[in-house]
DNA sequence: CCGTCATTGTGATAAATATCACCCAATAAG
DNA sequence: CTTATTGGGTGATATTTATCACAATGACGG
């Protein structure tokens, strides 16, 4: 399991009970890099609350097609697994492990009692919920303004911010993500390198923009 | 003011004392058709809460688009005005009143108090952020994996369930409303009506598909 | 060192959407 | 009734993105 300072530095302003009640309640998990934590359609049987690695979250297309909406970080959890007013609801996104993540699984019959008891847990939930409706937006902003020039530098710029100034990602992976294909992702990077944005290598390139 | 009679009818499944709360400090508005209500970047002062008629949730682009996100009904409240960390937040989004409507107005410094104070406050945030947060993702997976013509039918059936049948928007306005242009949607409604979709008269239409 | 596979480059072409130019019809205003 | 305005139709063209076909190149196992 986890330590409670451990868990106390990743979920600060938690209140003491709180803690108490996730160590004793929650799963400590592990994923692999690329592992699919939780799928479309499929019903949610816990909540998930990071605690290493990142997580990607997904929209799906009916026919397969994948649509990257946001990140995942440590002390963030998954806003839709953490209410659910019926037992059996389905997930409306795909959440996916970029790197080898470890996160705790709490049975969803825990969120109702928890947010009567926790206040603290309330106010986690809401700040959940609200941070990850921003995230929508700016997703929303991209995808409906936007042509696939801008929406890859801005996606370009997640990952910088996340991982460092080195994508290492490859065109196919870019490409999913942004629901569209390989050569139009090969395409616009050659631009950018051109423009002087991006140096690119074999399965990675360095954003230098700025 | 407002009766608290209709008030619990509208926003029903409160404390007593949150009625009450309400009624003291929120301030019953008017506006009319077409008024905006919330424009992005302005400081929010208030929460919104609809109590008559139908608000239109929008994402403002730089240059001018708007683009359509989701309805609020009576009952319902503005998602970004309820938590406000700061005291001059500025919304991400644009309110357009689509009828005329009716709306509590709340001052922000309450939104925290409340939160403490009364656990079907906390509850009623949490349900407005998670129903809107869905309709969020609706519209994603209505933008990143379809094409203008199944992005309309979207769109009307979203009015059509709102308004009933016969939708009252020119062509323009529903160009506006998808960022794109009316010359796309007139084309687009004439081979829905080819299809028998739709009837098609001037200033409005009746959706009579299935 | 060779062959295979994954990754990337590129041209040709098609499809979806945006833009421009202009027309016509309905209706509201005078 | 006449005119001005708004809503809507339509062809031509440009731009953006998707799709297909195939070449080139680096990485890696044997």
């Amino acid at each position: 399991m986890i330590s409670k300072e451990a868990l106390k530095k990743i979920f600060p302003n938690w209140e003491e009970a709180l803690y108490d009640a996730v160590l004793n309640e929650a799963e400590l998990k592990e994923a692999k890099a690329g592992t699919a934590l939780l799928k479309m359609g499929q019903n949610i049987k816990s909540a998930m609350l990071v605690v290493e690695g990142t997580v990607k979250l997904y929209q799906e297309g009916e026919e397969g097609g994948e649509y990257f909406m946001y990140h995942l970080n440590p002390g963030e959890a998954c806003a839709v697994t953490l209410v659910c007013n019926y037992h059996h609801e389905q997930s409306q996104v795909l959440a996916k492990a970029m790197t080898d993540i470890k996160y705790l699984a709490i049975p969803i019959e825990f969120m109702e009692k928890w947010l009567n008891e926790f206040k603290s847990w309330h106010y986690f939930v809401i700040k959940t919920y609200r941070s990850r409706y921003e995230e929508l937006l700016k997703t929303i902003h991209e995808t409906a303004f936007k042509n696939m020039d801008e929406r890859l530098a801005f996606y370009i710029e997640r990952q910088v911010n996340q991982f460092g100034n080195t994508v290492k990602l490859t065109h196919q992976e870019i490409a999913n993500d942004l629901n569209t294909s390989r050569e139009v992702i090969s395409r616009l990077l050659k631009k950018m390198e051109n423009n002087g944005w991006i140096i690119m290598n074999r399965n990675s390139f360095d954003w230098i923009k700025k």
